[in-house]
RNA sequence: GCGCCCUUAGCUCAGUCGGAUAGAGCAACAGCCUUCUAAGCUGUGGGUCGGUGGUUCGAAUCCACCAGGGCGCGCCA
């Protein structure tokens, strides 16, 4: 792929400021953008050179600019350099800087847009890992949609994605899930109890209690008969069935979380099993390393602030010297009946993938687990000796709104919205996109109205209908013996393409690129929904600009050299809208229907 | 009580590691179809960027404090 224009004159900024001031460092460099003008009457690109620069060269910054901008002017491709404002320079490119990008896109396809940024660094991007104890509801959506655009856009920014998925089934949970599923195997049999007389015989009481639990009592019932009950269909000792109950139940409803996933086009390279983690010793291991480095002591914690659990007593556990690592507390691994605490198994699961030679750790999770961030952070500092990066893609609460009313979600009630729900609703792309419409760390408001409207303010429909848009010009020019494909376009005389509409879409195409390496290095996915809707509407805008004039009309088949140029254009743009599509996972429709 | 996140137009939200006169859609108003999909486009009006200070050439952006909303706070996961 050739330079584009915002690298290639970002190069020549620089290499012009190392001649007018001799010794910048490399990091003030760095700092050094040439970016779009925010305002057209600026001119397309602007750069803040001589203000980085300004104290280091002993000079006002509108004077710097100004010898810059006329060094610059000088340049080939530049038609227009000036300084302005408190010591910018603005810069027009000629119009052919821009077309030639066209040649880039049609040569490279969807490709166009890839970054070699990661340098192939290992990247483990988890999502989901929802608890097998039920079916995936809204929150897990965007986690999932997130995460699984944040993976696509490192893999194009040049990382080396894996794709992972945390399946908790171990523990409590699992535990509690067991015994309700016992509960609904129980009833399938025709049991005489009731459901609170059966929840008095529960450790810790009966907890989820959703109907979905019923087909997998039934296919117990299938299976085993009445082997599991006790005399009477009453409570057996729980020790002959809760392991066959809790492993049936989770493998169901694991199967359940993935059919979903598959429906919403969510896919992991790996499932791992927190029950194999905990069976290879790897806590136990890491909490091994840890106390190698003393890390890892006896002690007492203060007690909590707020509201004091009503069994808190002070007593000495074994702690891990998170403050160390910037924690504000020190955390407890072991529970008071020895056995590991959550944290102590994902130490141990955090300690596998640095094993597996990941040198970036990212964990998608729920709003739920803000509190937790730290601490693991300081965990996987410890472990990787610094030398792990790990961050957290904190997604905050989705509220479901349809009709401008609140749709409210209960887990324990098992009413909550599902994901399998919200598909039947309102589809694959729309629930995929409208999720990348809002940054992560913000709450948002999931509107289902909206989100199946055919019109302007759904975005997915927007964007979604300027590439059918882009199809069916080809179509048509293909009807009239235009060649329509990449490599029959890509030798047209792009220099027909010079009205200020068709320039437009030209630099926002060359600005994809960019825009996914700033997306990546922020792990912002949503940017790249934006980007989309932009581009759509300056095409929109094209489109519509050909009604008025005629010689702007993309198929004008008198004309066959603008009709080519112009069917480049629109191939081009058609390439660029599948290829930021394809990180959203968002199917780019050939026709609307 | 403490920590993290959020607060931008009537509504839903962008705002690129500090940049020029803060943007888009919806809603309101005014226009554009004998022509490739009007499921679209063009224009107008609409703002004390929650508040008060501070940092500097420059703040929606960084810092401090305050207000409002959300999430969390040893032996759940």
């Amino acid at each position: 792929m050739s330079a584009n224009p915002y690298t290639e004159f970002r190069d020549a900024v620089l290499a012009v400021l190392a001649r007018l001031v001799p010794g910048v460092e490399p990091a003030m460099l760095a700092r050094v953008e040439l970016s779009p003008a925010r305002d057209a009457a600026h001119g397309e690109l602007a750069t803040n050179a001589a203000l980085i620069v300004a104290k280091l060269a002993r000079q006002a910054p509108p004077v710097l600019a100004a010898r810059l901008a006329t060094e610059l002017a000088a340049l080939p491709g530049v038609a227009a350099a000036a300084a302005a404002g408190p010591g910018f320079v603005n810069i027009t490119l000629t119009p052919a800087c821009w077309q030639r990008v066209l040649a880039d896109v049609l040569r490279a396809g969807t490709a166009f847009g890839d970054s070699a940024l990661g340098g192939g660094t290992r990247v483990n991007v988890e999502y989901v890992s929802a608890n097998p104890t039920g079916p995936l509801h809204v929150g897990h959506c965007r986690g999932a949609v997130v995460g699984d655009a944040l993976a696509a856009l490192l893999a194009k920014a040049g990382f080396a994605v894996t794709r992972e998925f945390y399946v908790n089934d171990a523990g409590n949970q699992v535990r509690a899930l067991g015994w309700a599923v016992y509960w609904r195997y129980l009833q399938a049999l025709g049991t005489g109890l009731t459901e609170d007389e059966f929840a008095a015989q529960v450790p810790g009481g009966l907890q989820y209690r959703g109907e979905y639990l019923v087909p997998i009592g039934a296919a117990l019932a299938r299976a085993h008969g009445a082997a599991l009950a006790g005399p009477g269909l009453s409570v057996a000792d729980p020790t002959l069935w809760l392991d066959i109950c809790r492993d049936h139940a989770v493998a169901a409803l694991l199967a359940e979380i993935r059919a979903d996933l598959d429906r919403l086009g969510v896919r992991h390279d790996v499932f791992t099993s927190e029950r194999a983690i905990l069976a290879s010793g790897a806590a136990d291991a890491a909490i091994a390393t840890l106390d190698e480095k003393g890390l890892i002591y006896q002690g007492v914690l203060e007690p909590p602030k707020g509201k004091l659990p009503d069994d808190w007593e002070a007593r000495a556990q074994t702690l891990f010297r998170a403050t160390a690592f910037g924690d504000d507390v020190d955390r407890p691994l072991r529970k008071s009946d020895g056995s590991n605490t959550y944290f102590a198994n994902d130490i141990g699961y955090h300690a596998d993938k640095l094993g597996r030679g990941f040198q970036v750790l990212i964990d998608v999770l729920g709003a739920d687990h803000g509190g937790y961030v730290s601490r693991m952070a300081a965990a996987v500092a410890a472990l990787s000796d610094r030398r792990a990066a790990f961050s957290v893609v904190l997604c905050q609460i989705v509220h479901v709104v349809k009709g401008g009313q609140p749709v409210r979600m209960s887990k324990r009630a098992g009413t909550y919205v599902t994901l399998a729900d919200l598909l039947d609703e309102v589809g694959r792309d729309a629930v995929r996109f409208t999720m990348l419409t809002r940054k992560n760390d913000a709450q948002m408001s999931f509107d289902i109205d909206q989100a199946i409207a055919q019109t302007r303010d759904n975005p997915v429909f927007y964007v979604q209908y300027a590439h059918a848009r882009c199809r069916s010009v080809l179509r048509a020019a293909a009807e009239l013996g235009f060649g329509t494909e990449p490599a029959a376009l890509v030798d047209a005389e792009f220099a027909w393409l010079s009205d200020a509409a068709e320039i437009a879409v030209l630099r926002c195409m060359a600005g994809w690129p960019r825009l996914v390496e700033g997306a990546a290095e922020a792990r912002e996915p949503h940017r790249v929904a934006f980007y989309l809707q932009e581009l759509a509407s300056l095409f929109h805008a094209l489109w519509n600009k050909g009604r008025d004039e005629a010689t702007l009309r993309f198929i004008q088949a008198e004309q066959r050299e603008p009709t080519r140029a112009r069917l480049a254009l629109v191939a081009g743009i058609s390439i660029v809208l599948r290829s930021g599509l394809a990180v959203l996972g968002v199917t780019p429709v050939e026709e609307m229907r």
